[in-house]
DNA sequence: TGACAACACGAACGGTCGTGCTATTTTGAG
DNA sequence: CTCAAAATAGCACGACCGTTCGTGTTGTCA
């Protein structure tokens, strides 16, 4: 790997970190430039504009979730048991320290919904996806048998994402030490709605 | 009620209205003098400082929410009707032109989240009363017997929060026309799991 | 090793940010 | 009508914003 993508994939990570906590807008040039110790005007040059750093970080985000939550469930038998994964993964990853203010998507889904531009486009394609993965999860368990032949896949998917941000408030906005046990009470008994 | 406070509401009006829209942290001081026709100084004498602003905004959002979802609600009958105004008219207040970006609370839960500060302080405050009364309506539900005696209630507004946060997404980020249909549906089935 | 491209730097740009001051205007009570 | 108090404006500040430019330094490949 060249030394420019090196940089560039050092600066991303930082970026991501730091837009985990406080958005992507908050985002700041100067802030990341000192943080990962060179100029404003070097790193700029990586991206081009302030946006193109954010599309970016927005890209690796949606890298390292596929690789956190759907890559590894995909190795379990299809079914019930790969959408059991993926919330597992979900929740951990939410809690990894990759991402410090937790699933940039979350956060993200709120701070860009009122503001048109590249960057809110991305998103919304990046987070449709990974929602359109959560229904074709949901699909296989009922090809599987696991879940109930007239099971509503776009009502269930919602749901499930719903949960997912309900953790995140009781986790991060109330600190609840107990978050991981609520929303996984409240999945089981999404599941158990759904089974046949 | 003296000139002072008729600017400050003024102000505070357009204030929410903007932080609906692009968040707490995006309100600006001379964007908003601009718009409300007054001198920085001016606007900003009567709040102090940004923290103060939006201290303030948080306070409205409240008041206006208890105003359009709550207040209307005790005035139906004890119980499961309670609870279901409740939740028509949360989002009917969602989608009010006081809040043209959606409710405040959904979009700061996030925002605020990992930014200590006397502003995080309040809207923790003010989120965990609004969840508090969820609760509150739910356990006169099940005082009245409309709802199961075992039925967790905590349990049960995590859910409820939790769609509420769904419905966010689907009806800002997707622009999903038929936001309110599902959202409403995943209601009801929460609804029908409490149900004695 | 030499040459060329890739990379990074420092300085500066026009703007906007929140926040102090001090004046001036406006308001409302006696 | 008067006059103090309240409200608003004007101006300036230091800091930071994203962005541009010209120049140096460093890595890469013939």
């Amino acid at each position: 790997m060249s030394k420019g993508k090196q940089t560039r994939d050092h600066i991303l990570l930082k970026a991501l970190s730091e837009a985990s906590r406080f958005g992507l807008e908050g985002l700041s040039i100067g802030t990341l430039a000192r943080d990962v110790g060179m100029s404003k005007s070097g790193l700029f040059a990586h991206f081009g504009s302030k946006s193109g750093l954010q599309n970016s970080v927005v890209q690796l985000a949606s890298d390292l979730f596929v690789d956190a939550v759907f890559r590894p469930a995909v190795k379990l038998p299809p079914g019930e048991p790969r959408v059991q994964a993926m919330f597992d993964n979900w929740i951990a990853w939410a809690s990894s320290p990759t991402v410090p203010g937790g699933c940039l998507f979350m956060s993200s889904s709120f701070e860009f919904d009122d503001r048109p531009g590249p960057v809110r486009d991305n998103l919304v394609v990046q987070i449709s996806q990974l929602h359109d993965t959560l229904k074709r999860a949901t699909a296989i368990a009922i090809e599987e048998g696991h879940f109930r032949s007239d099971l509503d896949i776009s009502q269930f998917a919602f749901q499930w994402h719903s949960l997912m941000l309900g953790f995140h408030v009781q986790a991060r906005l109330f600190r609840a030490p107990n978050a991981n046990n609520v929303v996984g009470r409240a999945f089981e008994s999404l599941l158990a709605t759904a089974r046949s």
